[in-house]
RNA sequence: GCCCGCGUAGCUCAAUUGGCGGAGCACAUCAUUCGUAAUGAUGAGGUUGUCGGUUCGACUCCGAUCGCGGGCUCCA
C-alpha cells in the first residue's frame, strides 16, 4: 500500500503502482475528466505515472497555469507530428513552451510559408480527431542515440548526448515519437484550440555557427474564448506599436537616405524629449549631480587605453581619418568623463563626484537587430559617472537604484524586471580585469540589491566587458523586455587610466567608478513610453497639451488671445484656425490624442470662459479661463 | 550578420493570366461660418525603393542592391 497526501491534507491509501489518473478518478469523475497530469512530491508527472511510495500529490487540471503549459507543450509535439507527416524527412530540433505559447524548430529543405501553417493546422486537427493515446517509454541512453542517428534525427541525437542520465524518455503518439521529459496530456484529443502564428529562422541551439532551422511559433488554449482573447490582445498590442503611433502623432521618423537606426526627431517628439531631459536634469541637480558635455568623436588611442578597441570593436563605427589621425565615434561616454577627472588632483573630501551627461553615442548594431526607437545605432544615453571611494560605493549604488525607481515611477513604469548581470563562466577573454576586482564589484551590487530588498535574477554572461551590472528591463506593448536603467561597477577603467584620489593619509588610492543610466537611452525610453501610454500621454509631458477650437471665424480673435494667455503660462497650446465644422475639429483633436480641447464660441467669448473637452472624460463643462488654468497647472504639477 | 516575408501618391490600400497605374484620407483653391468624433465642389501628386535582365510590352517574371517587418544572434 502507498499513502497519498492530497493538497487539502487528506491522506488516502492505495495499492502499489496505482497511477495518478486512477487516483484522480477515485477522488471524482469530474476531476478525472479535467485532469491533465499530476504533481508528485513537487515533480510534474503523467497521469499514467505509477505511484510506488508514499507521496504528496496534486492533480494538475485544465484551469491552471501548469495545465496550460502542459497543453502547449503537447500541442508543440502535435505540431511536430503534423510537420513530420507533411514533410517526410524533417529533422526535429527542440519544441518548448514559452510565455503565451510554444514553438518547435525544424530543419527541412522546403521553406515554410503562411499557407503551410494552415496546412499544418489542418493536419493537427486530423490528429486530434484520431484521438490517439500518448504514451511514455524509456530507453537506455546509448540505444536512444543510435536510434536517433538511424532515423536521421541528428539534432535529437545531439540533445540526448548532453543528457547525463542512463535512460531517456520518449513520448509516442501514433506513428510519431519524440524525446521529451514530459509530462504530456494522455490523448491527442485533449488538445482543443490552438493557432500557429508565425515562422522565423532560428539557429540550432542559438549559435550563429550552427545551421539555421525554421521555427514555427504557436499558441494553445482550453477554450476558443481564451484564444480569441489572446489574439485580440495581440491586435491591441499592434495598435500600441510605437512605430505606428510615432508616425500617426508625427513624433519621429527614419530615413533610407539618413541610414538605418538613425532617428529624426520631429517637433512633437523633440518636445517630449526636451520635457524628459529638463525633468531629468533638475532631478539630478537636486541629488547632488553636476552635468558634463563631451565630444562625439575622439582619437583612437583613447579607445585603446579604455579597452574599447580590443573588447568592443565590433560594436563601433569604423575610424575616420583626419590630418593623419584616426578618430572614432564614441560608443560610450565613460572615457570622456575620465579625461575630465584627470585634469586635476582630487581629495577624498571631494568625493563622490557625480557627473551626469546626456551623451549621444553611436554603436554598430547588426542590421537585423534594429527595431524602431527601441534598438537604434545612434542614441542619447542619460548617462552618469560616479567617482567615489570603495567605502562610498554601496551608498552610491543605493542612491542610483532609488533614483532609477523614482524616474521609472514618475513615467508610470511600475512593472519592470531587475537582473544582476555577471560574467559568464569560461569566457574570460571577453572581459578585462582581475578576478578579485570582479568579485568585489559584483558583491557591491548584490549587497545594494539585498539592502533594498529587491527581487532580481542573476544573469550569467550578461556583464559589460569592464564590469558587472544591475540591469533593469522595461516592457514594450508585446511584453518584450528592453534594457533601460543600468548600474555598472567599474574598477578597471580607473586602473587603465590611472585615476586616483588623495586619501587622508596623503597617498594616492585608486578611485572607484560607477557607470549608470536611470532611463536607459532617450530613444528607447520614449519608444517604451509611447507603447506604455499608447500615445495617450499624461498632461505633464504631452507634446501638445491643449488645442483651442473656435466654432467659427468670428471667434478667432478670442481664440488667439486665449492662446497667447495660455502660452504665457508655459502651457503647450495650439489653435485650430482651419475652416472646418466643430465636429470635424473635435474628431481631429481626439485622434491626435490631445489631452484638452477648448471649444470657444459666442457664449465663451461673452463670459471669458472655455468649454472643456478632455480626452479622459469627454465633455467637462464650461469654466472661467483662470479656473481652467488652475486645474491644468495642478494636474501638471502632480504629474497625473 | 543569418532565415523568411514585404516595398505602388505625404498616409492607408486597390490594379484579371504581363497589355494606357486607381480610391479614401491628408494637401491647395472656391463655396459654406456651422456648438462636442468627418460640409460640398474642384485641383494638384507617381520614372510603382534603386540598378540591371527577360519580353513587342514589366507594378506584375528573373537577378542584384537598399530599406522595412517577424524571429535568431547581439545590446541602452
Amino acid at each position: 500500500m502507498v499513502k497519498v497526501t492530497l493538497p487539502d491534507g487528506a491522506e488516502r491509501q492505495y495499492n502499489d503502482n496505482i497511477t495518478v489518473g486512477e487516483v484522480a478518478r477515485s477522488i471524482g469523475s469530474r476531476l478525472a475528466e479535467k485532469a491533465l497530469a499530476g504533481k508528485a512530491g513537487g515533480v510534474l508527472v503523467d497521469l499514467s505515472y505509477p505511484i510506488k511510495e508514499d507521496v504528496s500529490l496534486s492533480i494538475v487540471t485544465e484551469g491552471t497555469d501548469e495545465g496550460v503549459e502542459i497543453l502547449r507543450h503537447s500541442t508543440s509535439h502535435l505540431m511536430a507530428q503534423a510537420v513530420s507527416r507533411l514533410f517526410p524527412g524533417a529533422k526535429l530540433g527542440i519544441g518548448p513552451t514559452i510565455e503565451n505559447g510554444f514553438y518547435y524548430d525544424f530543419d527541412l529543405s522546403h521553406s515554410l510559408t503562411e499557407e503551410d501553417l494552415r496546412k499544418i493546422e489542418e493536419e493537427m486537427k486530423k490528429i486530434i480527431r484520431e484521438d490517439v493515446v500518448v504514451e511514455r517509454y524509456e530507453l537506455p541512453r546509448d540505444i536512444a542515440i543510435k536510434n536517433m542517428y538511424a532515423q536521421g534525427q541528428l539534432y535529437k541525437a545531439e540533445l540526448i548526448k548532453d543528457i547525463e542520465d542512463d535512460t531517456v524518455s520518449f513520448y509516442q503518439q501514433g506513428e510519431f515519437a519524440d524525446l521529451c521529459r514530459g509530462p504530456h496530456i494522455h490523448r491527442t484529443g485533449k488538445v482543443k484550440v490552438f493557432r500557429l502564428l508565425s515562422v522565423a529562422g532560428a539557429y540550432w541551439r542559438g549559435k550563429e555557427t550552427n545551421p539555421m532551422l525554421q521555427r514555427i511559433y504557436g499558441t494553445a488554449f482550453f477554450s476558443q474564448a481564451e484564444l480569441d482573447k489572446h489574439l485580440t490582445l495581440l491586435e491591441e498590442a499592434e495598435k500600441r506599436d510605437h512605430r505606428k503611433i510615432g508616425k500617426d502623432l508625427d513624433l519621429f521618423s527614419f530615413h533610407e537616405e539618413g541610414g538605418p537606426g538613425l532617428t529624426f526627431w520631429h517637433p512633437k517628439g523633440a518636445r517630449i524629449r526636451n520635457i524628459i531631459e529638463t525633468f531629468w536634469r533638475e532631478e539630478h541637480f537636486k541629488r547632488g549631480y553636476d552635468i558634463l558635455y563631451s565630444p562625439h568623436i575622439a582619437k583612437i588611442n583613447l579607445w585603446k587605453t579604455s579597452g574599447h578597441w580590443n573588447f568592443y570593436r565590433e560594436s563601433m563605427y569604423s575610424p575616420i581619418t583626419v590630418d593623419n589621425h584616426e578618430y572614432i565615434l564614441k560608443p560610450m561616454n565613460c572615457p570622456f568623463a575620465v579625461l575630465i577627472y584627470k585634469t586635476k588632483l582630487h581629495s577624498y573630501r571631494d568625493l563622490p563626484l557625480r557627473w551626469g551627461e546626456l551623451g549621444t553615442v553611436y554603436r554598430y548594431e547588426r542590421s537585423g537587430a534594429l527595431h524602431g526607437l527601441l534598438r537604434v545605432r545612434g542614441f542619447t544615453q542619460d548617462d552618469a559617472h560616479i567617482f567615489c571611494t570603495p567605502e562610498q560605493l554601496e551608498e552610491e549604488i543605493i542612491g542610483v537604484i532609488e533614483l532609477a525607481q523614482f524616474m521609472l515611477s514618475s513615467f508610470g513604469f511600475n512593472d519592470y524586471e531587475i537582473e544582476l548581470s555577471v560574467r559568464g563562466k569560461g569566457e574570460k577573454e571577453k572581459y578585462i580585469g582581475r578576478d578579485t576586482v570582479w568579485q568585489h564589484a559584483e558583491n557591491a551590487l548584490k549587497v545594494a540589491l539585498d539592502r533594498k530588498g529587491l527581487h532580481y535574477t542573476r544573469m550569467e554572461g550578461e556583464a559589460k566587458f569592464y564590469g558587472p551590472a544591475i540591469d533593469i528591463k522595461v516592457k514594450d506593448a508585446l511584453g518584450r523586455g528592453w534594457q533601460g536603467p543600468t548600474i555598472q561597477v567599474d574598477f578597471n577603467l580607473p586602473e587603465r587610466f590611472e585615476i586616483t584620489y588623495v586619501g587622508s593619509d596623503g597617498a594616492h588610492h585608486p578611485v572607484v567608478m560607477v557607470h549608470r543610466t536611470v532611463l536607459g537611452a532617450m530613444e528607447r525610453f520614449v519608444g517604451c513610453l509611447i507603447e506604455h501610454y499608447a500615445g495617450d500621454f499624461p498632461l505633464w509631458f504631452a507634446p501638445i497639451q491643449m488645442r483651442i477650437l473656435p466654432i467659427t471665424d468670428a471667434h478667432l480673435d478670442y481664440a488667439k488671445k486665449l492662446q497667447q494667455k495660455l502660452l504665457a503660462r508655459n502651457l503647450r497650446v495650439e489653435c485650430d484656425t482651419a475652416n472646418n465644422k466643430i465636429n470635424y475639429k473635435i474628431r481631429e483633436g481626439t485622434l491626435g490624442k490631445i489631452p484638452y480641447l477648448l471649444i470657444v464660441g459666442d457664449k465663451e467669448v461673452e463670459n471669458n470662459t472655455v468649454s472643456v473637452r478632455s480626452r479622459k472624460k469627454g465633455v467637462e463643462g464650461v469654466f472661467p479661463v483662470d479656473d481652467f488654468i488652475n486645474t491644468v497647472e495642478c494636474e501638471i504639477r502632480d504629474k497625473k
